[in-house]
Order: structure tokens, then C-alpha cells, then sequence
RNA sequence: GCGCCAGUAGCUCAGCUGGAUAGAGCAACGGCCUUCUAAGCCGUCGGUCAGAGGUUCGAAUCUUCUCUGGCGCACCA
């Protein structure tokens, strides 16, 4: 509808104001100023030295005059200082009706552009593998796993990957970690290596190594059984001995930990297309390249021995180390060597989300991609065509007071404890209410304790009782069903309307989020839709049973309502990865053992 | 010191690329089950949008400064 509006504005504009100009179409505050409304008059104004009253008068005297266009208004207003008030007529909803009961994927208004042809890779999560995953990888996980949806289902290709820092310094402190609790274990003496990871889970990551030499004996792991073997008479303090165990250890920890990730997420509902390795990315020689590629565009420089990146010239505030002064490639190298295999993938639009403690992080990548020579920008889209989106922080809130997180002292919540402790819809549900941008607290209590009075719930309780309305008429939920002779009364009356112009938001809406990736304004959404339909459902006139009796004709039109409201919701959860149930007993047993 | 995110109702937060009377939920108070699920609905209470200037027809939104809070500023990843 939106499109629609906009269009035939812009072919009234073109003809009597010749501007290249952008229609913005708002939806109004309150339903006497219209369903829809646009402020193009006064946003004008200026560029024609005009009283926007005047503009809006003539704008709308002209779209007047074209029939194919003003029978979709019923009446269009004008308001002070200058806005342009939409009535849509009764021919829109019918219209609107038709098409929501074609298949579902005919809703969101598909006509393949050029747009559609780009190649986009989303990068998501990528925590490191030296320990469970934490709440803002699950918020992570949440974001980004609902922006692919909706991105997807606007008919875009995009693939979804992680990437998985299994290389590096902390992989060897994770190996040595792990020997000094195997030491440890077998009854010697021995100290975790300074910033070492003390976290239980490491006891666990063990057990689960020395179970796999135990059943396997594939060549690397019979090399780590031989060493584990010859422990007792080697002497802890060698030092060799131990760089080659906690290699061996840190290797296979790794691999242990990226699985668990990978099944934690999935356990989410969360999925991607690949697991990108640092590790190959050095052994492929891909990091050397990178650095080619960089020095070959004259952005590098040394320095005391090290090689630096001129990052200074993209904005950021000082240069770079990308190769160490002892020749070992830093992490931005890696990073950097990992967004060029992007580039030669041949993704075209590159988005990526990081958590909070990379954002220093942001303008030197940039930078670099730039000096690899990827495109700065989209201009058609306000996107650019390499994006970094940042998920802040997640406070943990118990009795009131904020629970410490620190991964290295081990005390910390992960997603797994919070998954444990609250459904995967309503963590899902929390994460995807507010901007990934601003910090979030997350009053555990709170999500517990109050849990029936949880939007979700509320959400979820509004289609298993549309669910329920069909059980109760005997009919099918996915039925076919077609009205005859709509009028305008019947739609105006108890609410109909107004349920009827919020489904038709929902399009609009989720092509919006595909644009700017704000997926809370979905959840807010749903939210108010799932509101107008309460309202709707607890009118006298729109219940539906009795009416099946005495006036058909009028019963199957609400039904139909209630099929395409049940429809958008369905569609709507689905895209945030919430289950949409089709009865709410569970719950509310629950309930009723509480209030005895 | 520099940078990022923020400061909106008692609490947690929305407020879309400036737009009309600043909105929800929770909490508090008062109504509504002979009626498709009361996990609900209706109503009441509650705000100097941290503060001060600037931009303009118009600012919670943009901009500058100040104050407050959180986080980040490695030849770690």
C-alpha cells in the first residue's frame, strides 16, 4: 500500500513539481487523520518557495483527476501545516483479502529486481572456541538469525557463516590450560599458565578428549594417546613436553568446543551455512596474500621491525600492526585476510555483527576492505555494501543486582544456564524486543516470575485462541474461504477496520527490516497488532459461533479475518524463530496449580 | 585523555530517514466471566523527553557544549 501511495504520488509530482524526491508515507497518529498520511507537501515547501497548503492542494486536486488512482482513496484530506491525509477505500481491503489468500509468499509483494541478484554473506556470532557461549552470542544469535529470515523471505540470496578463531595464542593457552588439569588429575603438581581459562567446563572439555583417545585411533589422536601414555615418567616441568600436549590438547578442545557451540545454536534454532576456520586461512597461505594485496596498494609501511597498516588513512585514529616484529601475522591481518576471502567468494554485500568489545575494531577493517578496493557504497540503498552491525551488551539482573560475567574467571552465565532457565521463545522474544544497538539488562527474575504476563505469551495466545475458534466452527483452518458482497459497513463496524489495517502493515514492515535491519520494530509489531486483535475478538458483534447460525455470510467474512490475522502471526513469529502454538493448555494449567 | 553506546512514566524499554495530543509492558488503583480460552478486555494514576544553546514552519529525534552511567582503547583474539 505504501508503494503504492508513494508511486502515484511521485507521477503526480513528476508532472506539476519536477523534483527527484523521495515520498515518505507515515502512518498517522490517530484515526481521524487518516490511514495513511504523507508530509511530501511540507517537506517541498522550501524548494519551491510555496505555503505547503498550497502544494497539497494541488497534489491532491491532481491525483483526483487520475481514476485508477483515486479509487483506492476515499477521501484524502489536508491538514495543517500541510499533511496529506489517506482514507483507503473499501476496494483495497477486498483487494488486500485476495491477496493474502494466495500463498503466503505472495504477501510480501515479490516482483524480482536487479536488488535481488546480489550476493550477501551474513556473519554472525563467531565467538571464540575456548569456552561455552556466552548471552550476547546468544543475543547474537537471536539478531542475526532473524535478520537472515527476513532478508530471505524478501527474495534475497544470503548465506549465513561463523567464524571460528581456531588459531592463535588462545588456543595454546586453552592446550596448556588443558594440561596443567590433566597434571592436575593424574596427581601432580601443577599451576594454570598465567590468563589461563579456570572455568569448570575446561575439567569437562578433558574428559571428553580422553574419552576420544580412548574409543579412536585415528593417527593424530594415537600420537596424543602415546604422549598421555609416556606422562608418568616424563617429568612435569619439561617444558617441550608440554608446548607439544597442550598443541595437541588445544587442537582437539577446539574442535570440541565449536561443536558444542554449533549444537547449542541449532538446539536455539539457529543455523548456518558454514564454520569458517582461521586456522586454514594461515595454512592456505591466505593471510600472506592479504598482506600482498595490501602492500601492493601502497598501505603498509615498517616499523621497528613490525609492519604496519595505514589505517590512519581511512579515518582511523592511528596505524596498525599487522605483522608482528618477531613475523607473526597479527589477528587484524587474519580478519583482514578473512573479509578478502569474502571478496573473492564473490559476495557483493558483506554484514557482519560483533559484539560490543570489537567496536574499536570497525574503522580499521573498513579500511582495509577499502584498500582492497570493495565497494565504499550502495547508493540506491542507504545501506553500504560492507556493513558492521555492533550487538551491545547483555546485563544479567538476579535479585536485582547485575550478575558479573568474565569468561577467564569462569564465573559466568552462558547460554546454555539461561536456556535452561527460560524458554528459547521468550529469550528469543527478549533479545529481539529492543535495538541490538543499546545495551540490554535482562532481569532473570523478572522473566521468570512474570512470566505469564510475557508479551510472547501473549503473542503465541492470540493464535492458539484463533486456532481454537476454527476447532470450535469445524472448519478448516487452511480452508479456502470466499467472500461475497463486502460492504463498507460491515468492514467499519467493531474494530474490523483498524485489525484489518494493521495486517496490512505487516508487509510493509518486514520489507522495511530487510532495508534497515532493525528487527525489534517487528516484535513491536506484532506486539500492537496481537492488541488490535484482542480488542477485535472481545466485541459482542465479531463472535463468531453464533453468528455461523444466523448470518452466515457475515460469520465467514470474520473468519476470514481472523485466518489472515492467525496467518501474520504465524509468518510474523516465524521470522523471529518463535514457535507459534496451536493450543495454550500447558501454560495454563500451570497457571491454575499456582492460584490453588 | 580519546572513542562507542546510552540518559524518555516508580521499573524495563519503544518512538521508523525531523512531523500532528510523547507510547507500550510491568507495578498501583477501579470495573468486566450465563458470551468462540479472563494468560484476556475496559478505565484511572503517572513524563520540564538529563540540562543549556543552535538549525526551522516544526526537535525526544539533527547539531554544539555541560553533567551522569556503561563499555572499549595491545606487536591478545
Amino acid at each position: 500500500m505504501i508503494k503504492n501511495i508513494a508511486l502515484s504520488r511521485e507521477i503526480i509530482l513528476n508532472e506539476s513539481f519536477p523534483v527527484d524526491y523521495n515520498v515518505r508515507v507515515e502512518y498517522p497518529p490517530g484515526p481521524n487523520k487518516g490511514h495513511y498520511s504523507t508530509p511530501v507537501a511540507m517537506e517541498c515547501a522550501k524548494i519551491f518557495k510555496r505555503s505547503p497548503n498550497d502544494i497539497a492542494n494541488e497534489i491532491v486536486e491532481k491525483i483526483k483527476e487520475v481514476p485508477e488512482i483515486s479509487e483506492y482513496f476515499e477521501k484524502i484530506e489536508i491538514a495543517n501545516p500541510g499533511f496529506i491525509n489517506i482514507f483507503i477505500s473499501t476496494k483495497v481491503h477486498i483487494e488486500m483479502i485476495q491477496k493474502f489468500n494466495q500463498d503466503s509468499k505472495s504477501i510480501y509483494n515479490l516482483v524480482k529486481t536487479k536488488d535481488h541478484e546480489k550476493k550477501i554473506i551474513f556473519e554472525f556470532v563467531s565467538a571464540n572456541p575456548t569456552g561455552p557461549l556466552n548471552i550476547v552470542s546468544a543475543r547474537a544469535a537471536a539478531v542475526g538469525d532473524a535478520i537472515c529470515r527476513i532478508i530471505k523471505i524478501c527474495g534475497y540470496n544470503i548465506y549465513r557463516e561463523y567464524y571460528v578463531n581456531d588459531y592463535g595464542n588462545q588456543v595454546k593457552l586453552l592446550g596448556l590450560s588443558l594440561v596443567a588439569r590433566y597434571l592436575q588429575k593424574k596427581g601432580h603438581e601443577a599451576s594454570l599458565p598465567e590468563e589461563g581459562y579456570q572455568g569448570e567446563y575446561i575439567k569437562d572439555v578433558l574428559e571428553e578428549i580422553l574419552k576420544k583417545i580412548s574409543l579412536n585411533s585415528e593417527t593424530d589422536v594415537k600420537l596424543l594417546d602415546k604422549t598421555v601414555k609416556t606422562l608418568d615418567i616424563v617429568k612435569n616441568d619439561d617444558s617441550q613436553w608440554k608446548e607439544k600436549l597442550g598443541e595437541s590438547f588445544g587442537t582437539e578442545a577446539v574442535e570440541i568446543l565449536r561443536a558444542s557451540h554449533e549444537k547449542d545454536l541449532n538446539a536455539f534454532g539457529v543455523y548456518f551455512d558454514n564454520f569458517f576456520s582461521e586456522k586454514n586461512l594461515h595454512d592456505g597461505g591466505e593471510v600472506d596474500k592479504a598482506l600482498k594485496v595490501l602492500k601492493k596498494a601502497q598501505k603498509v609501511y615498517e616499523q621497528d621491525d613490525a609492519t604496519l597498516f595505514k589505517s590512519t588513512d581511512y579515518g582511523d585514529e592511528k596505524d596498525r600492526v599487522i605483522v608482528r616484529s618477531d613475523g607473526r601475522p597479527t589477528y587484524l591481518l587474519a580478519d583482514i585476510a578473512y573479509h578478502k576471502s569474502k571478496i573473492d567468494r564473490g559476495f557483493t554485500h558483506i554484514y557482519d555483527i560483533w559484539g560490543p568489545d570489537h567496536h574499536g575494531y570497525i574503522a580499521r577493517l573498513k579500511g582495509a576492505m577499502k584498500a582492497m578496493g570493495f565497494p565504499e557504497s550502495d547508493k540506491e540503498k542507504k545501506k553500504e555494501a560492507f556493513e558492521v552491525m555492533i550487538v551491545q551488551q547483555v546485563n544479567m539482573i538476579e535479585d536485582g543486582k547485575p550478575v558479573v560475567m568474565s569468561k577467564r574467571l569462569g564465573k559466568f552465565h552462558t547460554m546454555t544456564d539461561l536456556l535452561e532457565k527460560i524458554p528459547a521463545d521468550v529469550v528469543r522474544y527478549f533479545f529481539l524486543m529492543r535495538s541490538q544497538s543499546s545495551h540490554l539488562d535482562f532481569d532473570l527474575d523478572l522473566a521468570m516470575n512474570h512470566s505469564s504476563k510475557n508479551p510472547v505469551y501473549y503473542i503465541q495466545y492470540a493464535h492458539a485462541r484463533i486456532c481454537s475458534i476454527f476447532r470450535e466452527a469445524k472448519k478448516d483452518i487452511d480452508a479456502d474461504i470466499k467472500i461475497s458482497n463486502l460492504t463498507s459497513e460491515q468492514i467499519k463496524s467493531s474494530f474490523r477496520e483498524e485489525l484489518l489495517l494493521m495486517l496490512w502493515r505487516f508487509p510493509e514492515i518486514v520489507e522495511q527490516i530487510s532495508i534497515n535491519f532493525e528487527v525489534q520494530i517487528l516484535s513491536e509489531y506484532l506486539y500492537n497488532m496481537t492488541s488490535v486483535f484482542t480488542r477485535f475478538y472481545h466485541e459482542k458483534e465479531n463472535r463468531i459461533l453464533p453468528l455461523l447460525e444466523t448470518s452466515p455470510n457475515e460469520a465467514e467474512f470474520l473468519l476470514k479475518i481472523i485466518q489472515i490475522t492467525r496467518q501474520v502471526i504465524k509468518e510474523g513469529l516465524e521470522l523471529l524463530g518463535i514457535s507459534a502454538p496451536v493450543k495454550m493448555e500447558g501454560l495454563l494449567k500451570q497457571q491454575d496449580e499456582e492460584t490453588i
